[in-house]
DNA sequence: ATAGGGTTAG
């Protein structure tokens, strides 16, 4: 419904736009920023290009206006050809442009680019010490961010809300917990603490760095949590594994009476979803279908994942089938839904369906069949889709393929394979990989080789206990008893894992 | 002219 009311504004707009004679500079300005914020990018470019065929020469907003499109809409090209452009103008060193080019850059992870833009200005402003901060930030360039910081403070620069926010979006990770405690510590201290903006990003800071407890304090400091923050921490739970408070906490926010939209939706249903019974995850579905909000891709998306995790698969198709508008998200989660239930051909299928419809296949996409695979025990395909993905689609192999592939080599008995693959990859190779390969070697009882693995995996994490227990375990199996004790009594004095035990809940 | 939360990846 939004949409329209935003397209029919757009198509009015348009058409006062079209009969009016005189264009200022501002009108043009402000039907490009239009396009631009509805995602119509190519209209967006098209007039860019028209205006300079008119009587109106652009100004530097106009720029700004573009460069935010290009940068949405990840537009290499388009983007050098703006930034030409600039240069051409003679606007390269003008400070909102600068800033514009700056940020730019940095959502398209051309950091290197932006730092260019920055270093060629001599006395940057606020706001382009925030971008180049921001660029950096959001890059994962913390470093690099915190030591522009301290340089701006030094020439006597006093930083405000933007500024911090860029700084904490650069704290993505538990090792730099620390670091993020002095910049929450610094807005503490320079009375940003009642900021929204900071309030959030410091939510989302502490949850990424796995510490709900903090994350729950600046949450309870703030006197009037928005939509946003309630987002963050509940999203924060669900992605740290604690699901049954994402769940507590979105319903704390919908009995103060708030709404729900479907960025939290969405990230309560991964907690549903992970819960694996069905019941919280139909309350949040027809939460969404009470408002309006049901099909949405980001929430059917999810849907489709919940019901499917849930053991509802032909619910989430359902979903699938019935929603409007699919992303390459959409089609991701159809696919290892139909991976998780051991239906490789209708994975395949799926597959060929979206390559057909011009989507591209991302490394979630491969990640997907390649997981359908190993659930099927389909070697031959495997590797078809392995070569594919490189060669056909250009998606680089990560971690993730790899173990795919260890996996299904591996368990189809042909372990000098699995091994030598993991020999062809560059050092240090991901401890994942290998142990992939020594759950293959469980599997085909083969100590010999398992030893050479476990050696690897100690080498690379001595802490870990779970693969001692898988090498006793093959020693055991093969007969050899004594280094089966061995390697148990090594595990004895650490700490040793409870036995796992399950259940099924009831079903009515 | 600059800012915050998101769906797949068993």
């Amino acid at each position: 419904m939004q949409f329209y009311a935003i397209n029919d504004d757009l198509i009015s707009a348009r058409n006062l736009f079209d009969k009016t004679p005189h264009r200022s500079v501002y009108l043009w300005n402000s039907i490009i920023r239009a396009y631009a914020k509805a995602h119509k990018f190519s209209d967006a470019f098209w007039l860019f290009k028209q205006m300079f065929s008119s009587e109106t020469m652009p100004d530097n907003f106009t720029f700004t206006c573009i460069l935010r499109a290009c940068s949405e809409n990840y537009d290499f090209e388009g983007m050098r050809l703006v930034h030409g452009r600039v240069i051409v103008w003679g606007l390269e060193l003008d400070s909102i442009c600068s800033s514009a080019l700056v940020r730019a850059y940095s959502k398209l992870d051309l950091v290197h680019e932006a730092t260019g833009v920055f270093n060629r200005i001599t006395e940057p402003d606020l706001v382009l010490w925030n971008s180049m901060i921001w660029g950096y930030g959001s890059g994962g360039h913390w470093d690099k961010g915190l030591q522009l910081f301290n340089s701006m403070r030094r020439i006597g620069k006093q930083p405000d809300g933007y500024t911090l926010v860029g700084l904490i979006s650069g704290v993505v990770d538990q090792c730099l917990l620390e670091i993020g405690q002095g910049i929450h510590g610094f807005c503490l201290k320079s009375g940003f603490d009642s900021n929204a903006y900071i309030g959030s990003v410091l939510v989302s800071m502490y949850s990424r760095c796995k510490c709900m407890n903090s994350a729950r304090r600046v949450f309870y400091c703030l006197s009037q949590p928005d939509l946003v923050t309630w987002s963050a921490l509940v999203t924060g739970f669900s992605q740290t594994g604690g699901y049954k408070n994402a769940l507590v906490f979105f319903k704390r926010m919908i009995m103060e009476g708030r709404k729900a939209d479907p960025l939290l939706i969405a990230s309560v249903l991964v907690a549903t979803a992970q819960l694996a019974t069905v019941d919280p995850g139909s309350e949040i579905h027809c939460y969404a279908v009470r408002h309006g909000c049901s099909s949405e891709v980001m929430v059917s998306s999810a849907l489709i994942d919940m019901y499917s995790k849930c053991g509802f698969l032909g619910l989430g198709v359902r979903v699938f089938k019935t929603m409007p508008t699919r992303n390459i998200i959409t089609y991701n989660s159809m696919i290892s839904s139909l991976g998780l239930y051991g239906l490789a051909t209708e994975a395949f299928e799926m597959f060929g369906e979206i390559v057909d419809k011009g989507y591209r296949p991302d490394e979630s996409t491969f990640s997907a069949l390649l997981c359908s695979c190993c659930h099927a025990g389909l070697v031959k395909d495997g590797r078809d889709y392995f070569r594919r993905m490189k060669d056909e689609f250009e998606v680089q192999a990560k971690t993730e393929h790899y173990v795919y592939m260890v996996k299904l080599v591996g368990m189809s008995g042909e372990l000098e394979e699995a091994y030598d693959l993991i020999q062809s990859l560059p050092k240090p190779v991901d401890s994942g990989i290998w142990e992939a390969l020594l759950s293959c070697c469980d599997v085909h009882q083969n100590s010999e080789l398992a030893e050479i693995v476990a050696q690897q995996l100690f080498e690379n994490k001595p802490e870990k206990t779970t693969y001692k227990v898988m090498l006793s375990n093959i020693y055991a199996g093969n007969g050899r008893w004594d280094d089966a004790k061995n390697v148990r009594d090594d595990i004895a004095g650490e700490n040793r894992k409870m036995a796992g035990i399950s259940w099924i809940s009831g079903v009515k």
